[in-house]
DNA sequence: GTCTATAATTGGATAGAC
DNA sequence: GTCTATCCAATTATAGAC
């Protein structure tokens, strides 16, 4: 409560230039550990701690991880750390922010005047493609669902619960119109998340049955193509499907 | 490493008939804390520890529970937990061991010879009645596959895999005979699981959404009849549907 | 079998020099 | 801004009486 840091967000907002106003002070200064420091520094430094902080999180849970093994991670000292960001929860609280945008992202962009089988299959690529180059963001937010979402909560309520009616207000014209079967638009939404996510989360799964992963190209072009198709056209034979 | 449960496994297997050899020895058991007994004990008293572990760990994870909150929940005493089970970790895996079975359950009744439809169409309405009745359970799992499943790997690649390469074998001989589109099965062994789980896992995610509970009868089969159409059939206007 | 200490450790957070 | 040295709280686990 009584540190620079601590005070609340942003910390090394900007960062003068070094050595500026001590040059020509110091000879030489004595035994400098870094090597030529590259531009990067501050602002950056907390996106590292941000980013190693994920990596953990996302596998171990809040209470899995030490701000040590952060610290290790993102190469800092842990009271360096904990200079960055005041206590673990802030830590914890800013990566799940970041998250959260990178999250909801691909939900934005489709409206009713779309194709529906354009739109959903678009959908289903954009959010494999998160499963595949974000599978940390996905379980993160998977952890936070299991647990309840305490520190989402009011997101989920307002943000995301608000663009979801949107999303199914849209489906439902699409239902309406006859461009798709009547589903019921939330369970339809639902379908795409799990769909797409259990990629992320049950990677290990995925990869003890099938012996692969989204890294590999042609099992993510597969399981676009299997989700995709699962999704529009179900799986039973078309004699079997009635009206 | 030196207590009597600490041993190794079952602790109080057999309890023997308490005073049985002190028989008549002591006149009378001093202050008897406990009113009438009720014949289940010991054995009884496992399983109720395990239940309330089950609970915390299926939320907070194991590291997000300690021993003195499940020894609340299962109303004993910290010392008292500890003397059934050896230590947090041995809890944490007993629970785990308990629950495989109950999630591989469902799995294992489907054949070739059962008609497509109906045999999916049973196995989505089994495995959403898990997500209801043993909401933590799929939580549990669902956790431990995002931290890699260190604890499971081995029954992963053992039972899980097997198991399905089972079940693939039936469902490509249902597309080889025409019966269903052709899918891949793993794929579809995915999304049948992806599907189900969700409603346990992202409970929250789904009542902050739509308000409801799989616990509310009517969304239950409305959830059952929307996950069924999906899979089945599809969302695609026939129409559009081409071959 | 159950309880009351208590030992032993981990890990989050702070103080203060540089 | 960064480091070293602590402090302090929370937990796991054990000892030992009853």
């Amino acid at each position: 409560m009584a540190r620079p840091a601590a005070a609340k967000k942003k910390a090394p907002a900007e960062v003068r230039k070094r050595g500026a106003e001590h040059a020509g002070r110091k000879p030489t200064p004595p035994a400098r550990p870094r090597v030529a420091r590259r531009p990067r520094q501050a602002e950056d430094k907390r996106s590292v701690i941000l980013s190693a902080a994920l990596g953990l999180f996302s596998r171990y849970g809040l209470h899995g991880t030490s701000v040590d093994q952060v610290a290790a991670r993102a190469d800092v000292s842990k009271s360096n750390l904990l200079y960055y960001f005041a206590n673990k929860e802030e830590l914890y609280v800013s990566v799940l922010r970041e998250l959260l945008h990178v999250w909801l992202e691909p939900l934005r962009g489709f409206s009713a005047e779309q194709d529906p089988r354009e739109a959903i299959a678009g959908y289903i690529r954009r959010k494999l493609v998160i499963s595949r180059d974000r599978p940390d963001a996905s379980r993160l937010f998977c952890l936070e669902m299991i647990q309840g979402a305490p520190l989402l909560r009011d997101e989920l309520d307002r943000e995301l619960r608000t663009l979801v009616e949107r999303k199914s207000e849209v489906i439902a014209e699409w239902v309406r119109s006859g461009r798709l079967r009547p589903v019921a638009p939330h369970h339809l939404v639902f379908g795409l998340w799990a769909l797409t996510q259990h990629y992320a989360d049950f990677a290990v799964q995925v990869q003890a049955i099938s012996g692969r992963t989204l890294q590999d190209a042609a099992f993510f072009e597969e399981t676009v193509d299997n989700v995709q198709r699962l999704v529009l056209d179900g799986i039973c034979a078309p004699a079997a499907v009635p009206a």
